[in-house]
DNA sequence: TTTTTAATTTAGATTTGCCTAAATATATTT
DNA sequence: AAATATATTTAGGCAAATCTAAATTAAAAA
């Protein structure tokens, strides 16, 4: 496979992620998503076209070729078995391990990431709770859903919060809830759509709409 | 501390190296090592000059500053602790870890580094036996020699090999000679200088005087 | 001490990835 | 459908890190 430049593997993931979202990605999007001006978008699908990892035509968006596709879930999958180890063995918490991940995921050899994946015992999900993909790029399409949409007295397991923000970190750590945290809905309330939830054999408490949306989980688990 | 591009750490881990080996570094050596034009050389001194990380005068040479230094040993600390992990954790083969580790080393997260550190339970040496910077940037002075040099029956333990060619990895691998081997020089032939030597419980055999070169020892060890 | 040779530096390009400002194409109103 | 607004692209530049070719300085030889 060909090699891209940190600036480029961090255009195509970014593609990848924004695809995913199913939002259609533009070039004003991709620009404040990953902090450049548009003309520098702009720039960059030229040369990603002539390398056959985009589809694009000026003015027409773009959007990844397969081999873009392919390409992008090998980013990930480094950047993910990354979080995976600072998490679980260097002991990083699981708001940290993104950024260092940011810069781990470049290194290229693919020797190492395959090995590293042996050493981890080929986990599934990383510590947000969104699924590796494995050395053919095979990845488990996940059902997510907020915290909000969980069915009442069934379990799930958290495995994503959708906001990084220091405040709604304080929260959940104050009400002890974290990625892998087992979780079940006991009651929804219609005045404000409070949830009532029980975790652990703990008493079960009271969490607000807003918050319950931000957690998500993976249905089945 | 301040942060450099990868290539301009690249020219100060060199240097480093260079002037440990005690030759006086030059534009031309450096260049040599670094494989690019002197002329590359010449505009990166008067940026790291800048920096305050070399001593630099035009025609005059140049030498890495205290704090060039103590750069210096912390990309060297990176490094040797990513080659402990991909030898000793990944099962990478001693040859194999410093191409890795020469991209691992530019990650810059000094927090990674210490944790990786801690989960590495603090070694020492890396595996090619060369000691390992600790977060204060000290680092152990061994006394290395090469497997010529050594007094007739003392052990020592093969540390360092200064030669990184297919062949006489070869040659060591027939052998059953590697990083870590306890090693005892029994006789020394004077017509064309060839070692016998003895490795564990087995029958001393004899190599020759330029393999000996290139197999360095720790003393004492 | 000249002269010759070798090492080093300067001058001027090139590539990558970014920028600003201006032009152009598409979308939305009126 | 014309006018206005928004999105996108083009044109031209800049900094980092490299290069080649030419100039300059220092070292070695005669």
């Amino acid at each position: 496979m060909l090699n891209l430049s940190a600036s480029e593997e961090n255009y195509i993931k970014t593609i990848f992620h924004l695809q995913e979202e199913e939002k259609n990605v533009t070039t004003n999007g991709l620009a404040a998503v990953l902090n450049t001006r548009p003309a520098s978008i702009t720039d960059m699908m030229k040369k990603l076209k002539q390398k056959k990892l985009v589809h694009y035509q000026p003015y027409r968006g773009f959007r990844l070729t397969t081999g873009g596709n392919r390409y992008a879930l090998s980013i990930i999958r480094r950047h993910r078995l990354w979080e995976f180890f600072l998490f679980e063995k260097l002991k990083f918490s699981w708001d940290e391990v993104h950024s260092v991940a940011e810069e781990l995921e470049h290194v290229s050899s693919k020797k190492l990431i395959d090995k590293l994946d042996e050493f981890l015992d080929f986990p599934r999900f990383d510590p947000h709770g969104d699924p590796i993909p494995d050395n053919q790029g095979k990845i488990l399409k996940t059902r997510q859903i907020p915290l909000s949409e969980m069915p009442l007295n069934r379990t799930a397991v958290v495995c994503n919060v959708g906001d990084q923000s220091a405040s709604i970190l304080e929260l959940m750590d104050h009400n002890k809830i974290g990625i892998g945290t087992r979780v079940e809905v006991k009651k929804r309330f219609d005045f404000d759509h409070s949830l009532e939830i029980k975790i652990r054999q703990q008493v079960p408490f009271i969490i607000s709409e807003s918050l319950a949306k931000k957690i998500f989980v993976k249905h089945g688990a």
